[in-house]
DNA sequence: TATCTCCATAAGCGCTATTTATATTCCGTA
DNA sequence: TACGGAATATAAATAGCGCTTATGGAGATA
């Protein structure tokens, strides 16, 4: 797979390389750091630089000192790496383990609508309960390491055999706008108003933030980020105080608890997306833990966002669809 | 620099690979769409599961499904692509003399009331600024390797040189109980109270469930757990619905969001425990951001605590101390 | 000015990933 | 149960990438 560099401009021994030479100061430094010689981390900076587009270091000045640019990618580079070493042991550690507990993780956006409704009902199948919430991807590895027996969240994680599945609701993404903004009603327009308004983005560790690029990317929008954030309380946050907009569900502006005249919702010009909350588990034959908490999730919310969305957002009211099996 | 494998057990070719191999159901639909040939991908595949020493898809059966070790993988893989896509388009937004990144870890139990005066303040000194809530152990490890450039959170990092730190805020833990129940005076009446009543904990995840943990060992209290949560909303909502009992702090209370009459607040018998939130970051000559940010935190939350606190648990009124240096 | 260190470039080469070609396995269907 | 088609694995050949050694130039220190 090393044919032409496509998509991405640089490699992990590259990013890596290029991280050796800002901790040890030199190029020389760097390479006795990784086993190579001088002129290969001399050549891989370079080719870096070069499908970049961009110096990283002046090397005019003794010792080099990092571009704007190479100290942007040094924070990148430096999140990327640790983040990517942590996978493989990760997948060493999946095994399995059985504990009494009933633990639930909740993805930050019900967390707050759901966090009643599943202590109550938890509490009935289980002498401990434990509930976390946090970002669909953390949910999931924790379950698939048994860290966790259910979870809900983005991803229902359909290619894993022996796990049941709950669909609980789906919800269409729509636009959130500081008041004052006209919702745009064309992709166009929306193109127009990013030229004028900052976009508030989820961070693309969150599930919702990972779909919505990559739908922006299909349609060809490329927004600058500005904000970012991995709750829907934070994303709403600044769009109530500034110029500018996001993308987000009715879900989350319900769990953002912002005042109802603080946000703006609209449509999103375009094709139509949608996200769907799944509850996923480990099989309980005992206590049927997964089927029941998906029935009474289900029942709380649907006795609970339409009348939340009603005072939020009147016209969004009906754009949830709470599921059923 | 393709060297043998030394760190990295894949590359973003293999990791795209991977995805695409997910996402079409079949080895040779991926290898269309990638613009390779079908022996390509099954190699690069076969590869990949050697060097993770893991069975990724079980092609015994058609069409093949994802082992856990794949799930997981497939996870961690497309939010590590997603991220790094990014990292190109910014970097050529860089050279057009935008000021890079500023990323801002907030421990949850200030989450909610930072994140509006960190907007503010940070994008002044950046054009893109990165807010995330969560537990100070992750965000510490992520200041560490620079996924983050401050954090507040419970941990200052003493051990670690190189690190600016500003403290915010001191408070004491309190009982939070439900309505109805009498506050004890004693820790024997503590220890009554816990015999009739559930403790709702914070989970051994979090700063706080260790400190309290540990404090409760020191005293021989050994509540048995059945309630545990992360988050202080979380901790708060099952006290506002049943008989049950926790051990929060002012801050947790303004921060879980409840109703004022949902519970009561109380000293905490025996000896005293307190909290201090720190801000820690990574120095920043240029834009002196850990001692602007920390500034600004604390003048916003002398400006609102006591307001909020007075409505929400009159008698915490002046426990919490807005630090100085 | 001399010297040391660091960096860039050039040439050669080994290795890795790709391709083409072919065998094998699995599934649906007659 | 036998057969056709599709998907996958394997083998051999090839091409390209990145490594090394060798060398010249530039900056710092005396």
């Amino acid at each position: 797979m090393a044919g032409p560099r496509d998509e991405f401009p640089f490699s992990f021994a590259e990013l890596n390389a290029f991280l050796a030479v800002c901790d040890e100061g030199t190029i020389s430094a760097a390479a006795r750091r990784l086993g190579v010689t001088q002129p290969a981390v001399s050549i891989a900076l370079g080719e870096l630089e070069a499908r970049l587009g961009t110096k990283l270091v002046d090397r005019a000045v003794r010792p080099p000192v990092l571009t704007p640019a190479g100290a942007l990618l040094r924070q990148r580079a430096s999140a990327l790496l640790s983040e990517a070493r942590l996978i493989a042991p990760e997948m060493r550690e999946i095994d399995r383990g059985r504990l009494p507990l009933l633990r639930i993780g909740v993805i930050d956006s019900l967390a707050r609508s759901l966090t009643g409704v599943l202590v109550r009902t938890a509490s009935e199948m289980a002498d401990e309960v434990a509930i976390q919430a946090g970002l669909t991807a953390g949910h999931a590895s924790n379950l698939l390491t048994r860290k966790l027996d259910v979870m809900f969240g983005l991803d229902d994680l359909a290619d894993v055999p022996d796990l049941e599945r709950w669909p609980i609701l789906t919800e269409p993404y729509v636009l959130a706008l500081s008041p004052g903004l006209t919702p745009p009603a064309t992709l166009d327009e929306l193109r127009a108003l990013a030229a004028e308004n900052g976009f508030v983005r989820y961070s693309a560790r969150s599930s919702t933030g990972v779909d919505i690029d990559r739908h922006l990317r299909r349609l060809g929008l490329n927004f600058p980020r500005r904000l970012e954030f991995d709750t829907p309380y934070g994303v709403l946050i600044p769009l109530a105080s500034g110029h500018g907009f996001a993308i987000t569900t009715p879900i989350c502006l319900i769990e953002s608890g912002v005042a109802p005249d603080a946000v703006v919702c609209a449509p999103l010009p375009g094709p139509r997306l949608t996200r769907t909350v799944t509850l996923v588990g480990h099989p309980d034959r005992r206590r049927r833990a997964p089927k029941i908490l998906a029935e009474a999730a289900r029942r709380d919310l649907q006795a609970s966002v339409a009348e939340r969305l009603s005072r939020l957002a009147p016209s969004l009211v009906g754009s949830v669809a709470i599921l059923d099996d």
